[in-house]
DNA sequence: TTGTAGGCGTTATCAG
DNA sequence: CTGATAACGCCTACAA
């Protein structure tokens, strides 16, 4: 198998130098612009690089340098258009400011850790991770005692790494606190509670905090992450017959599917289950019946990351403490919750329809 | 500034080499698999490697094979769900293969030139593409000229370069044609024109062939790839009180953002109002109104387009003529498209509400 | 202002 | 089976 590079032999210092009569050293001070070469050896060099179509070697660059203006990104094989449109917003921050981003998704911890060292092969600089599992962070925490930059984008507290996120804790207790104060007291949860507990566990804090028994069977951990996923958690939930009023979706995908299974099932919105979700999706708010949710601001969260990123990347010798970045998560309310109404529904109905 | 790299040492061949008693040679080759050296030696200099946590340098690597074992991935810089996820398969279809990916997004033509400038520097051994402008690739083919490796995610004919993708063409027209069995005369459309014309071609050709006549101005280019540009598309559409029956639009966030401005001002969709989207994205199946939509496969279209590109990058010598691969589109029909109704809705009608 | 020497970590070639 | 040696393309240090 020959190499795709020999095809057509790129151009190198060498030629340059050979071209213009100068050293390969000199060619390269006046690439970068060096004023210790006169102006006259530059404009002729860097003509001639431009006649030759020159482009700078990163990988020889960076074996010499030790360092690649590279960073890894790692974020979760997901459909969910939020981290989705995070990530390319990290991706626009990074090359704004001159890094290259090597891009990798993973959906287990092994994948994850595969990653990492694919990662570490390319001698990345850095690495801006959502990670899979929010609990379980050692292989994080051992990369930075080895003085390896790593942004964690999750609004986790004590986590012992520098992390940068929304507060979901706090953003899952104001969802919830808002349904309950509607007069809610019989609130489903579709979300995870195992990898990511955070929000979930906002929605236990906020039933405590009000004084609002729950029942562990109104928390359902959805498989996979879909709407359709949203969809088949709603109808488990249903069936267990809760006296359901209301639900707090860990995301939109999964508000959205439930918001179908009420409507193919005849359960009006809000009237008879008011739907609270998490992340703000567009299509949250061109819904027929527009959606409450969490919105997080993926901007401000992306250029926060980079610079905490860029901030350790250029640190000497060792890193600082780690530092929590906390966005606030804002509660948009629109259409889908509302005071609980008169009509109840009862798992008998769906059969109806 | 210091780099990233000094600050922990990474452990070389050398230090293989040193700490065991072999040369960085023998250490090399063992660590590759190679027969060529005792079963004791290769046990003893992987444990070895173990124990000192060695990575291989690929960047070291890369120097000397001249192949980077990298991709870069250029997609637009977009929130559509669609492309996304077919980046996110790609990557996984890569990352499978044993290649990594660099990443980056643009949405403008000198965007893209500087990011294939970055990949250049990165020694990427290929390119997966989708252009900002499919109707002027110069600079891709100047790349295959040079017998770099480049394959376009977009199903368009005769580019003179390797392409994979829907036949956006064929698909359009085929949804159009729906519209039109349906009985509708007069079809607004929205979508781009300029830089990916062919779904609007789609569009057009179906008039053509089906004997309709078409004005002009039930053709909207939006401004942004958003379900609100969706929004705002639609309005304008109505506005100039053409007597739309029917919606073909070019994306499903542009549809349903139609499909939002319908339920505003009150035109019932299908009934005075039918909506064909394309991309076939989840929402429109569990919206309220399910939308008719284009599915295209992009788990399929992700697998074949890096088959092409694997096949591309381990070819000797002269690059293959190119080859397009051509995947169908495949017309979902849905709810939200039906024959025209008795009641139609004017201009005026979207003033009352 | 410019040139020379050495080395970054790896692999391939060619000896032993 | 194993070990020197010479690249790959670039940068820093030191000389001229």
């Amino acid at each position: 198998m020959e190499n795709a590079l020999t095809r057509q032999r790129k151009s190198t210092l060498a030629d340059i130098a050979a071209k213009t009569g100068y050293g390969t050293n000199t060619v390269s001070l006046a690439l970068r612009g060096s004023t210790r070469i006169s102006q006259a050896a530059r404009d002729t060099i860097i003509k001639a690089a431009e006649a030759l179509d020159y482009v700078p070697n990163n990988t020889a660059k960076a074996l010499v340098l030790k360092r690649s203006n590279t960073v890894g990104m790692l974020v979760e094989y997901l459909t969910n258009p939020q981290p989705t449109a995070v990530a390319t917003a990290l991706q626009r921050e990074m090359s704004d400011r001159g890094y290259s981003v090597l891009f990798a998704t993973s959906s287990t911890p092994e994948q994850e850790a595969a990653a990492i060292e694919m990662f570490r092969r390319h001698m990345v600089d850095g690495l801006l991770i959502y990670p899979v599992d929010h609990t379980n962070l050692s292989h994080l925490h051992r990369l930075r005692e080895r003085n390896f930059p790593v942004v964690m984008l999750v609004g986790a507290r004590d986590t012992g790494l520098d992390a940068v996120g929304v507060d979901e804790f706090q953003a899952s207790y104001d969802a919830t606190t808002h349904l309950i104060a509607l007069g809610h007291k019989r609130i489903g949860a579709l979300g995870p509670t195992k990898d990511k507990p955070l929000k979930i566990e906002g929605f236990r804090h906020a039933h405590r905090v009000h004084g609002l028994p729950l029942d562990e069977r109104q928390i359902y951990e959805p498989v996979g992450f879909s709407m359709a996923a949203g969809y088949d958690g709603m109808a488990i939930l249903a069936e267990r017959d809760l006296g359901l009023t209301a639900l707090f979706a860990a995301s939109d995908m999964f508000a959205l599917g439930a918001m179908r299974w009420a409507k193919v099932k005849g359960v009006s919105v809000p009237e008879q289950l008011s739907i609270v979700g998490y992340d703000n999706i567009e299509y949250g708010e061109f819904s027929n019946t527009t959606l409450t949710s969490v919105r997080n601001d993926g901007g401000t969260l992306a250029k926060a990351a980079v610079e905490r990123l860029i901030a350790l990347m250029e640190t000497d010798g060792p890193l600082p403490p780690p530092t929590l970045t906390l966005l606030p998560g804002e509660l948009v309310v629109r259409e889908s919750s509302s005071r609980p109404g008169r009509r109840s529904w009862a798992s008998g109905q769906t059969d109806k329809l």
